[in-house]
DNA sequence: GCTGCTATGGGTTTTACATCA
DNA sequence: CATGATGTAAAACCCATAGCA
């Protein structure tokens, strides 16, 4: 959907405790991105609110792991709503793309007694399960759109979290008449198309670097090749002083320069003082003019 | 034919648990 | 017996891609 696309709860620092590797060094770009805001990820943020309902989403925390346990030992809070299982148990058999010839025999025991997550593996076996395709038959693959307020409320979801516990899954799950499965994938699919917009966003960004880059080069290149006809020129040494000790500001980072031939302490340059400069002390105009990096940061 | 959404299967990572030295 | 190393299975996730509207 087009207006779902401008609404995909961009951030900058998408650093979340679960993310892999590969995840952070994208995201660290984005700390310096200019067109979103620089502010820890919403995801980040919100996890906590939708853990103050659902107890804890994060898989690495200790009552998450205890969660996954009360669900392999078939917990009734987690039971799936009794028409999702019915449809799951008629499909899942006949279905080749069925995942349950894949698993141990250790797993398939388990299948058989517990509730909850695993009936996901059934999930699998028939991908679209809604109560509104019962025509469907054979094909599994049909009527794939979600409704609007189906994809409105996943969508509020997203916002509050971009993962899920189990619980959660199954309380969406019920809460839509879906099946977890399609729950789950719906946020994998969302959170792809997340990652994308985002690559799309630091593309974007690096490509303005790249530009400021090439400009700051050229201006660098034109400036060498300035001060290199300077320096054919007989005159330009009457103007220089002798280079002493030079040292740097640690406020302003300015190079001090201090002349132990004549004690003086006027700055060796002929640029006027700016705003920051310490009036009185030997600090010379820093000869980095700006930084490239600097232009691309967002203004407020 | 193109686009966006949903679903699938394979691969990877993380975690828990069992076994052994 | 306690402990660390190692192997294995399960779960969750990502990714590429197929199928459908």
């Amino acid at each position: 959907m087009m207006v779902e696309k401008d609404n995909l709860g961009l951030s900058l620092s998408l650093n979340t405790v679960e993310n892999h590797q590969q995840q952070q060094s994208s995201l660290q770009l984005n700390l310096m991105s200019p067109s979103v805001s620089v502010s820890p990820s919403p995801f980040l943020a919100q996890r906590n609110s939708w853990n103050d309902l659902f107890a804890s989403s994060d898989r690495n925390s200790e009552m998450y792991k205890n969660e996954t346990r009360s669900f392999l030992k078939g917990i009734d809070v987690n039971r799936m709503p009794s028409s999702i299982i019915d449809c799951e148990e008629e499909a899942g058999v006949s279905s080749p793309n069925s995942t349950i010839s894949s698993v141990s025999g250790k797993r398939s025991e388990r299948e058989t007694t517990a509730n909850g997550e695993d009936n996901d593996l059934d999930e699998r076996a028939c991908s679209r399960g809604n109560n509104s395709d019962e025509e469907d038959g054979d094909n599994c693959r049909k009527k794939l759109r979600l409704s609007k307020d189906q994809s409105a409320i996943l969508e509020e979801s997203f916002k509050e979290h971009n993962t899920l516990n189990p619980k959660q899954k199954l309380a969406l799950a019920k809460q839509l008449s879906l099946r977890p499965r399609q729950v789950e994938v719906w946020f994998q699919n969302r959170r792809a198309r997340t990652k994308l917009k985002q690559t799309e966003v630091d593309c974007e960004y690096l490509k303005r670097c790249c530009e400021t880059l090439t400009d700051e080069n050229r201006r660098l290149q034109k400036e060498v090749q300035e001060l290199r006809a300077l320096k054919l020129s007989p005159q330009f040494y009457m103007h220089m002083t002798p280079p002493t000790t030079l040292t740097m500001c640690p406020s302003c980072e300015r190079v001090a320069v201090s002349q132990s031939s004549n004690g003086s302490a006027a700055p060796s340059t002929a640029a006027p003082l700016g705003p920051q400069q310490h009036r009185g002390l030997p600090w010379a105009p820093n000869p980095v003019h700006h930084r490239p990096f600097d232009l691309l940061r967002p203004r407020s």
